[in-house]
DNA sequence: AACAGAGGCAACCGCCGGATA
DNA sequence: GTATCCGGCGGTTGCCTCTGT
């Protein structure tokens, strides 16, 4: 449609932000919350576009990042979400509490993906890599071309399958519906079903455990408590349907399980992949 | 000590899709 | 129904630091 890029004004600024630009930023949105990026720059004094400032904030100033490095649970977790989720980076973020997606994103392509590699585990597949040779079955530069175009649609249909088996056992319909939009791919990749299902049944169980380790930590719980609001002890399950594995303070469930009497009486919003990436990368922790 | 190459990470770019006029 | 706006995402780039020679 040719949209102009919102960063063409003259007189922005680019590279490397300063402390002075981090502190108006930090004190602006301290001061007015999260709102319009594209406004925000002008309001708060900067010489930046919306983009970049959101960039800074979401992957650099946010008061609840973790930083430092990944513990080795995190490692286990990033590999299992990306064996399911693929290359979603701001889904896997959603569930690993205090990550970014550009963090998680940077730690794959530099540690994970070269540990994968000298595991022997193709990191894009996760399969052993002579099993991904030896099913191509042809020259290198051939075999290279062949997992850009096969393997990609194969892992998709292996997600789905994943989706398939939990929503039998969750009855998620967007899970399902995930699953359905996927079946034509599906149809294709039918000789990996069932190796495929018994595979992801146990990456969802290990899922599940793994991540009853995350829940709120005690600064969240006395930064809460301070905030007036109530103690997050009796919220420290994790809700383990599909779509909000994980836990994000603050931030309920989108499965309906744990949504207030108020929320439940509204029409739950309309389905659509996108949007279902979007409020699954917002888990919640409480489940009933 | 100087240099080159590798690694790590922050930031940018271009695209997508929902919202809205 | 169409055009545009806007936020968000994944891929890529470029700079800085580290390490080996």
């Amino acid at each position: 449609m040719g949209r102009s890029p919102c960063c063409e004004q003259a007189h922005t600024n680019k590279g490397a932000w300063t402390k002075e630009e981090d502190q108006r930023l930090v004190a602006y949105i301290k001061a007015h919350g999260e709102g319009c990026w594209r406004s925000l720059p002008k309001a708060a004094g900067l010489l930046r576009c919306g983009k970049s400032c959101r960039l800074r904030w979401i992957n650099y100033l946010r008061p609840d990042l973790k930083r430092g490095n990944f513990t080795d649970d995190e490692d286990d977790l990033i590999v299992k979400f990306h064996e399911l989720f693929g290359n979603k980076w701001s889904l896997i973020a959603g569930r690993l509490p205090g990550r970014t997606d550009n963090e998680i994103k940077n730690y794959w392509n530099t540690h994970i993906k070269r540990k994968l590699l000298a595991r022997g585990i193709d990191p894009q597949t996760h399969r052993p890599l002579s099993a991904s040779s030896a099913a191509a079955g042809t020259a290198p530069g051939q075999q290279r071309q062949q997992q850009q175009h096969y393997l990609p649609r194969q892992q998709d249909a292996d997600r789905a399958e994943a989706a398939a088996a939990s929503a039998s056992a969750s009855g998620s319909p967007e899970v399902e519906e995930a699953a359905c939009s996927r079946s034509s791919d599906d149809e294709r990749a039918a000789p990996a079903r069932s190796a495929a299902r018994r595979r992801h049944l146990d990456i969802d169980l290990n899922l599940s455990i793994s991540l009853a380790a995350y829940g709120p930590h005690e600064e969240e719980e006395e930064e809460e408590e301070a905030r007036g609001g109530a103690p997050l002890q009796d919220a420290a399950a994790v809700c383990l349907c599909l779509n909000s594995l994980g836990h994000r303070p603050g931030v309920e469930c989108v499965c309906g399980a744990s949504r207030s009497r108020q929320q439940q009486q509204q029409p739950p919003p309309q389905w659509s992949a996108r949007s279902f990436l979007q409020t699954a990368a917002a888990p919640c922790y409480r489940a009933q």
